[in-house]
DNA sequence: ACTAATATATCTGTCACGGATACATCGTAC
DNA sequence: GTACGATGTATCCGTGACAGATATATTAGT
């Protein structure tokens, strides 16, 4: 077992393709195509994640433990044999959360120093 | 002139590095040294900058007119000859912002899904 | 049967990062 | 006055993430 597992900061900073990925796995499994689709709407279409960061990323992440390939598949009705799902681990999802927080002191900074427009802007509390 | 001058979000998203030496010549110029010294300070040494990440980040913010370089020195008792201080241009502090609200995005999507522990609860609305 | 959309996978060029190294100058203590 | 540690800038290079191009297979619809 690795560092990582011990030490979820190890990790951090991630890159904004695996941050993206894993908040698309915080609901549930997803196959990596589903996962594109997902971040994109998430972004509201300002993150377009091409084949080769997606699945470059998800080997990465697999290696590192962040998720693992899942062997349930869903009703065979809806099924499509070319899927390969996904579903975040318990390190995955401590490492989401401590780089959500890592942005959000990040954020934090930010509006101390006015830099945030009107819809960001006067929240701190 | 470059395209990013008409639209800052085309060098999106920054890099940490990028990001935090930004952050810390929001305040006013400051020496390429300073920088290092106030990323590690207002990320409470979560970041630490070595020389090749500093300087080459800078090297590269000068060529996408984020930042340039000033001929302004403090006063001479207080100068260093080695120093050289940089400022952020009007470019550069749209990028910035631009970065922030990014971020803030990110955020309120792990915010959505329960990632943040208590500390952070509250800093988007 | 044809076609477009869905789905996964690899290859490769480019670039950011980060440690190592080098070197110059400043302040202070002896 | 000189030795030394801190300050300050700069480059080199190995590693790795990214992103477009390409390939291939399967599915759904007409």
């Amino acid at each position: 077992m690795s560092d990582a597992t011990q030490n979820p900061k190890e990790l951090l900073p991630l890159t904004p393709a695996v941050f993206n990925i894993l908040l698309a796995l915080a609901d549930g499994e997803k196959h990596g195509y589903g996962i594109m689709l997902d971040v994109e709407a998430n972004t509201e279409g300002q993150m377009q994640m091409g084949p080769g960061t997606l699945y470059g990323s998800i080997k990465r992440m697999l290696k590192a433990g962040l998720i693992v390939e899942s062997d349930e598949r869903p009703d065979p009705e809806l099924d499509d044999q070319r899927r390969r799902y996904y579903r975040m681990t318990g390190l995955g999802r401590k490492v989401l959360g401590a780089e959500a927080e890592r942005l959000a002191s990040q954020v934090k900074l930010a509006q101390a120093k006015n830099l945030l427009g009107e819809a960001f802007s006067g929240i701190t509390r």
